[in-house]
DNA sequence: TCCCTCATGTAAAAGGTTACATGATTTA
DNA sequence: TAAATCATGTAACCTTTTACATGAGGGA
């Protein structure tokens, strides 16, 4: 009962057609609060601010924009081109807004994450450490490189808006968002480096073992 | 071609049925590669040492199993109970332990993570700040408790377990995977902290122009 | 000439959640 | 007596990924 749902129409042989908001829905109304975008714009745009914590692809883009539209929660107006294909460039409508406004302070459910690299470091006791690290040293690199691009991100933010970033303020977003996303990344490259050193330890066990 | 592909029949009309392991299936060949379980127990276990980073519901967890039966990872006993129904005791076999120990070294992709608090974040500039300031105290709260579970895992592990916890003993994967889920959750906190500090500052500044 | 970008879509499959279905025993 | 636990499964639905499909213009 949490989630609004969003009736859209009742037809014949006892059917409802009931279209909620998807959570990809609400990051799309996202960004639309803060400009237009054709939907491909939309797919560039997700790969970078919201695409640190919500990805989607075409395949999923161009059909919930029809749903938000069939919804009353976005319009679109087509867009002729010279030189390139023409476009159709969504708004988000009064009501789009306002529907957006509400989830953004309802409670957000604690999401069971599921991480790969964890699953495999559970396993790690019968696999072969010299490979392992390998890998780990690997991740390392990889977030290391991912705290480097953030940390970048929120310098230029710096530069570009005054000191005091205030909560109602659009970028306020990205900053706080990057925050936490430093944050994440430097326990990650931290943890790496821990257990770099536990499998180096266990390599040159085996080493002397030899 | 990273992924190993198992062939399991070849039928008619020009189809072949291709069989692979998903990352569900090595959750569980990893729970089985300690001990055997049934699949309700399986299922109990998904809720506390692999759950914290993956996890399944039933309706995941007997089909897959099946699967891995199929594909010969797996192999299940049948046995029978008194007082309680009968339950089938599934093991890893040779050919499971071997998957699970060439997965467990084979490099993990960049997960995509999804967060719903973070695009909330993201939308906070045109929320209701003292709405907001609710959901995030509740967040502190929560992550301030998986934290303390947390801490008490390891605490106890660290008392059952003498000091120099080794890669190669199975324990590892526990206390390793404990050690980031520990960071990660304080780097929550902290920034659940800040972001209500943040947010006090933005009611504070409502309050006096009213 | 071949590949990349811009631009919009659809189809099929895989992965995951919620709900349905059954039934004995134990605990509150 | 009602709810929880043990035990196994299926069905429907939703979400996400990968692949298919088309086509013009620009750059190497």
């Amino acid at each position: 009962m949490s989630n609004v749902k969003y009736i859209l129409s009742g037809i014949g042989r006892g059917h409802l057609i009931i279209l909620r908001i998807s959570t990809l829905g609400y990051a799309l109304l996202a960004r639309l609060a803060r400009q237009p975008h054709s939907g491909y714009e939309l797919l560039q745009a997700m790969k970078k601010p919201i695409g640190f914590f919500w990805q989607a692809s075409q395949s999923q883009i161009y059909p919930e924009l029809k749903r938000l539209e069939i919804l009353g929660l976005v319009t679109f107006e087509e867009v002729e081109q010279t030189n390139r294909p023409d476009k159709k460039v969504y708004s988000i409508t009064a009501e789009g807004r306002e529907a957006l406004q509400k989830w953004a302070v309802a409670p957000a459910e604690p999401e069971p994450g599921r991480n790969e690299l964890l699953l495999k470091t559970y396993t790690l006791w019968l696999a072969d450490p010299a490979q392992a690290l390998k890998r780990f040293r690997e991740q390392e690199d990889r977030h290391r490189n991912q705290l480097a691009r953030y940390e970048q991100i929120v310098t230029a933010i710096e530069q570009e808006h005054p000191a005091p970033i205030k909560v109602q303020e659009p970028i306020f977003g990205d900053y706080a968002t990057l925050q936490i996303g430093i944050q994440y990344e430097r326990a990650y490259v931290d943890w790496c480096r821990w257990m770099v050193a536990q499998l180096e330890q266990a390599t040159e066990d085996t080493g002397k073992e030899l």
